[in-house]
RNA sequence: GCGCGAUUAGCUCAGCUGGAUAGAGCGCUGGCCUCCGGAGCCAGAGGUCACAGGUUCGAAUCCUGUAUCGCGUACCA
């Protein structure tokens, strides 16, 4: 029980007692500034259209409350605002309760959420772009778990698109063995980004050619034209969809080509995923599908949501399937081969029938906006989002939890030179090796693999809090600098202060449990509200997908604790009991709520 | 054209089912270690919350319009 719905629980009592009961009571929150008590519940402000009217029914709530032992005292204020000051007892004891709760006071809402994120492509190395799906996905994982969710981690690989047809003309025509040898992955983005550029050049010089009536008319049929004309006929990309259809019919030389760049792929990502402490409980790419996906569109069309349109097959949308519709969603090429749209709707055919689920959540860029919106709307004609392994069920939440895009600041580092420094592993690399040099001159005492530790966590975990910390949806400049600082709100800030206390903890030579606090300073008051509001946040942070609440709780905290060590001393203060269960209490806090974001918290550094 | 999103301090960003005097980091100015860890703390300067209307006790927050920017707009993912 957090002291918000103790508080919001009392106040709804008290409104039915005065005479508003069946009115809706927004949940008690906290004041945004002390002087006006801890926590304020606007209830009043609703329940009456005059000031007149709105502060004599804060005042009937008022001496509606139920006896507890929580309020110290209550005020009534201005347009009819309720101000709760809480008692030291009620919010030691709350803090005490959550702290040695199996659930950390964190609480606890059912269901199943199945949650999609990472999800990189075969053949890119993984990139700074990657990061944000990666690092959020995990973190929403985490606070699902907190909240007592059962979630399904899958990490949906992009590992059979139209990139290996792509990928495979280009290794037929151009590859280099040796360089394939010293690096797979490397030689693997080289020929893909080389065949991007000689397609793009190609594409370039047909545009230039087209007639702009005609393009109107028909996009593809003027774009053939054109080709046949330049005698380019079949161009690049005709003939990666060409080697795509091949691999989608199981081509075996297509497939052994395919398994080929996969491997080189999966063991980046693996190494990867292992230092960032990510784990999935399922990595079911999109070529796990791909024995279904011929079957599933005939299905489609024999169920009359599926039709032919210009040779292709499409799930078309009308006004009623919701707004931003505007095009329909194709599911299989003219050449017959399917797209990630249909892999995707057979992904949640899967989900349903596998798990159940009440949410199914997708950490995916922005940009993909209006492709779930279709993905989502065409899962809804199918009916998707009820299907069971039998009996009726609630329709399924889909969500697009999208972010923003990550940007650089300098347009050096977006330029192919810099392009390379961007991966995701130099990134960490640097962060560490900034992160190592500061542990030598701070704490060079410590034994060397003890300081490797401490550089790789600190390491890492800057660069994870630097993504969490701002709102998903906003997008992101990433300058190596700032993104990588080791001062300010970082993680470093948070993890220090973690560490600060296991050292007082450590010179007080016992074993401290957390009881018997005894709230009398105000930054001993600030800080256990602080604790508390921890686990208010938790679940907010949730139902929003947005880590950086929890995030932002955590930089609160350890910014108190700052101020707390200034002017309470704890080791040989009169006060010493209560203190030392008070600092147990946040460095438990701190590792719990870094735990939420997939940090680690180092015992010193 | 249509759709989605954004616009808050010099810079990077919080603030989101409407709440009281709009916050933080960086940078800038000036202070603070005889004391459990200074990777820190305190104070200060810095704002027309893009603009114009509207809704109401109350708007950075909701609605309408305008401007600017970004992204998307069927055979890529």
């Amino acid at each position: 029980m957090t002291l918000a719905s103790a508080l919001t629980a009392l106040v709804n009592q008290a409104v039915d007692t005065a005479g508003f009961a069946g009115q809706a009571v927004p949940p008690v929150v906290p004041t945004n500034n002390p002087e006006h008590g801890d926590y304020q519940s606007n209830v009043a402000l609703r329940l009456g259209r005059s000031l007149d009217e709105k502060i004599e029914a804060a005042g009937r709530i008022v001496a509606s409350l139920p006896a507890n032992d929580l309020i110290e005292s209550c005020e009534v204020v201005k347009p009819g605002f309720i101000n709760f000051r809480l008692s030291p007892v009620g919010m030691a004891r709350t803090l005490e309760a959550a702290a040695n709760s199996a659930t950390n006071g964190v609480p606890q809402h059912g269901g199943t959420l199945v949650i999609d994120f990472s999800s990189p492509n075969i053949a890119k190395r993984f990139h700074v772009g990657h990061l944000r799906s990666t690092v959020i996905g995990d973190a929403i994982h985490r606070i699902y778990e907190a909240c007592g969710w059962r979630v399904v981690a899958d990490n949906h690989l992009g590992d059979w698109g139209t990139q290996f047809g792509k990928l495979i003309v280009a290794w037929n025509e151009w590859r280099d063995e040796l360089a394939y040898e010293e690096d797979p992955i490397h030689e693997v983005q080289r020929l893909y980004q080389h065949f991007n550029q000689v397609a793009d050049d190609e594409d370039a010089v047909i545009k230039a050619q087209c007639d702009e009536d005609a393009l109107k008319e028909d996009v593809v049929a003027e774009m053939t034209r054109v080709a046949k004309e330049l005698r380019l006929f079949p161009t690049w990309s005709d003939r990666a969809r060409e080697e795509t259809a091949k691999l989608q019919r199981g081509d075996p030389a297509n497939i052994a080509l395919w398994e080929k760049f996969v491997d080189a792929s999966m063991r980046e990502f693996d190494a990867i995923y292992a230092r960032m402490g990510v784990e999935f409980d399922e990595t079911l790419g999109e070529s796990a599908y791909r024995n279904e996906l011929q079957d599933l569109v005939d299905e489609w069309v024999a169920a009359g949501v599926a039709e032919e349109s210009q040779g292709a097959i499409v799930i078309p949308f009308t006004k009623a399937d919701g707004k931003g519709l505007s095009a329909p969603l194709l599911v299989r090429k003219r050449d017959g081969s399917a797209l990630y749209g249909t892999t995707d709707l057979a992904t949640i055919k899967h989900r349903m029938l596998s798990w159940a689920p009440d949410r199914i959540v997708y950490v995916v860029d922005s940009r993909q906006q209006g492709h779930f919106r279709q993905v989502f709307a065409a899962a809804k004609k199918l009916g998707y989002d009820r299907l069971s392994n039998g009996g009726e069920r609630e329709p399924v939440h889909f969500e697009h939890a999208w972010f923003g895009t990550l940007r650089f600041a300098d347009g050096a580092i977006a330029s192919t030179r810099a392009g390379a420094t961007a991966n995701l592993v130099d990134v960490l690399d640097q962060a560490v090796g900034r992160a190592r040099a500061v542990v030598e001159q701070k704490s060079d005492h410590l034994p060397e693999d003890e300081k490797a530790a401490i550089a790789e966590i600190v390491g890492v975990g800057t660069v994870k809090y630097f993504d969490l910390r701002q709102n998903p949806q906003s997008d992101i400049t990433f300058d190596w600098d700032e993104s990588l600082a080791l001062n300010g709100n970082t993680a470093v800030y948070l993890m220090y202060a973690h560490a600060r206390c296991r050292s007082i903890l450590r010179n007080a030579e016992r074993d401290v449990p957390v009881s018997g606090i005894v709230v009398s300073h105000a930054l001993e008051r600030e800080l256990v509200l602080a604790l508390n509001r921890l686990r208010e946040v938790v679940w907010e942070s949730a139902e929003t997908y947005r880590p950086n609440l929890v995030a932002d709780q955590l930089y609160t905290i350890a910014s108190v604790l700052a101020r707390f060590w200034n002017d309470c001393r704890v080791l040989g203060s009169d006060e010493e009991g209560s203190r030392l269960a008070l600092v147990r209490a946040t460095a438990d806090s701190m590792r719990f709520g870094l735990g939420l974001l997939g940090i680690d918290a180092p015992e010193r550094m």
